[in-house]
RNA sequence: UCCCCAGUAGCUCAGUCGGCAGAGCAGGUGGCUGUUAACCACCGUGUCCGUGGUUCGAGUCCGCGCUGGGGAGCCA
């Protein structure tokens, strides 16, 4: 049977054997092996490398569903989409082929295994296309397959949202978001920062940020947390626990060994908040850096908002250009710009004298130890400098306790990250190392200091300069792509009531 | 949570001054065509979000509720 195996076979026989050993007990992985059956050998393909083809395949097999079928004399075309790429595949069905009838009766939404040669399209629109010799239909769709051949409203796919990734906007929107995981990784690879997974159960009960969803094994029917202190004391961690809201406090401990570390993961957060910009569950890029100070800070989080703007922008070519196209036709100029230009940075105090003499109408008053509204961050970023503005040095008492007191006393090393159109997509700072006054500040802010501990103990030991910062992971896919509400860029929206899928 | 707007066919929407419920697309049937959001002809489709009220009469006006969207607050 070897005999007519080649080298590289065999050797990949033998390497799979040896790989098949070490993973004896572990049944559920799958050794791949050469196929014995010709017929299967024939290789199966990615719609995306079949159109980057430079010639012509042989024999080729391709696995999708179908977007939509016409009809002509004598043969359907087929437009095949297996999630690859944007682009379909255009297959030729003649009807001289086995169970054409069942072919032309093929509905958007189904699947197909088609097999074929690879030729040189003919028609307007692809190079490629595929002469199929066999359509095997794997299910064919109902007509009452809600997703048609054209534009359909996002609220309307959000209540679809299993089936929405199959449309082209989504499915380019989807691609984005993991190449731009995998880059927000890249990226701090590259630095040399280590990746730290931070736990989502959270014991602390107030970290600073927001309302918290509890999780509990106890029967909600069958106790009453409210006003009980020991409501808990028979639940699985015997104390009240959280959903997290940050894995800050615990980066910063591994920042504090590592040096450079970041974390990239969920966060929950139970506020009722109703907005395009906001989501109960998100997900977040931490990274925390010793021996940074704010400045650095701010340096790596304009570093990496471009870095990854710029892999997008090479990995995502064809997925980008349907959100320039259709969904914003100022996004790829307003990408440009932003990776042209450096990030102007102005201080909280600049920001507010700016804006008292700007003689715009605001809502709200704006004065030193106010918060910058919504409208005054966009006047900052839309009106007035027309980009990517950080707000520095806020006042200490608009601001949590882990931020580190400048020397004026009055102020803290925090910065944000305004973009256009998205408002703050970073919010950071230098961390306050001091113990002394971070223990104060705590009890100023009326903080219980006992389940902070551990974050304080950190400050005894050879404690130092540091940074970090959160970046949304969804306001970043919301800035590239030019989608404009939350629910848009995350597979499954949770929002306020809203937990369907 | 607050403010504003919307809810009509499977989808996207029109519906005038309160007087018989409409279009395009999708779907079905037939035709035509190397087509590409294919094209042409014909066909069907309604809890007008729910509820109460005003009126001879309500999709249309009013109250309440629900759902969705936008804005604000909170924040990433």
């Amino acid at each position: 049977m070897h005999v007519f195996l080649s080298r590289k076979k065999i050797l990949y026989r033998s390497f799979a054997m040896v790989l098949q050993r070490i993973c004896s007990r572990a049944k559920s992985i799958k050794i791949f092996r050469p196929l014995s059956n010709p017929e299967l050998i024939m290789k199966q393909w990615k719609i995306k490398n079949l159109l980057a083809c430079e010639n012509a395949a042989g024999r080729i097999r391709v696995m999708g569903w179908v977007r939509t079928r016409r009809d002509s004399r004598g043969f359907s075309f087929l437009e095949i989409n297996d999630g690859s790429c944007l682009a379909n595949l255009q297959v030729i069905a003649d009807d001289g082929l086995d169970g054409y009838e069942q072919v032309k009766k093929l509905t958007t939404g189904s699947a197909v295994a088609v097999e074929g040669a690879l030729g040189q399209s003919p028609g307007k629109g692809q190079k490629w296309e595929l002469a199929a010799d066999r359509v095997e239909i794997l299910q064919t769709a109902p007509n009452d397959y809600p997703l048609q051949k054209k534009r359909h409203s996002d609220e309307f796919l959000r209540t679809i949202a299993h089936l929405r990734p199959r449309t082209n906007k989504y499915g380019a929107a989807f691609r984005i978001r993991s190449a731009l995981a995998f880059a927000v990784h890249a990226f701090f690879r590259e630095k040399g920062f280590v990746c730290i997974h931070t736990p989502i159960l959270t014991g602390s009960d107030c970290e600073g940020a927001g309302a918290l969803f509890s999780a509990t094994t106890l029967d909600p029917t069958n106790f009453s947390p409210a006003g009980n202190k020991d409501a808990f004391a028979g639940d699985f961690f015997g104390q009240k626990v959280n959903l997290t809201v940050s894995g800050q406090l615990s980066a910063e401990m591994f920042a504090l060994s590592l040096g450079n570390v970041y974390t990239f993961g969920p966060a929950f957060r139970a506020e009722n908040s109703n907005t395009r910009r906001h989501a109960a569950e998100f997900w977040m890029v931490e990274p925390e850096m010793a021996f940074c100070d704010l400045a650095g800070d701010m340096d790596n989080a304009e570093e990496l908002i471009k870095y990854l703007i710029s892999r997008a922008m090479i990995e995502c070519k064809e997925d980008l250009s349907l959100f320039f196209k259709y969904v914003d036709k100022d996004l790829e100029k307003r990408l440009e710009t932003i990776l042209e230009k450096d990030f102007l940075r102005i201080s909280y105090e600049e920001a507010v004298c700016l804006l008292e003499k700007s003689g715009a109408d605001f809502k709200y008053d704006i004065s030193w130890g106010k918060e910058l509204q919504t409208e005054h961050e966009r006047f900052l970023t839309d009106t007035h400098f027309k980009g990517p503005v950080i707000v520095y040095d806020y006042p200490a008492d608009i601001k949590p306790f882990y931020m580190r007191v400048n020397d004026d006393g009055r102020t803290v090393a925090a910065m944000d990250v305004l973009m256009p159109g998205i408002g703050e997509i970073i919010g950071g700072s230098q961390r306050e190392e001091r113990l002394d006054i971070l223990e104060s500040r705590m009890k100023k802010t009326g903080i219980d200091t006992a389940p902070y501990w551990w974050y304080i103990d950190s400050r005894r030991f050879g404690s130092i300069v540091h940074s970090g910062y959160g970046l949304g992971f969804e306001r970043l896919i919301m800035l590239v792509t030019g989608i404009s509400n939350i629910r848009d860029v995350i597979a499954f929206p949770r929002t306020p009531g809203n937990i369907a899928f």
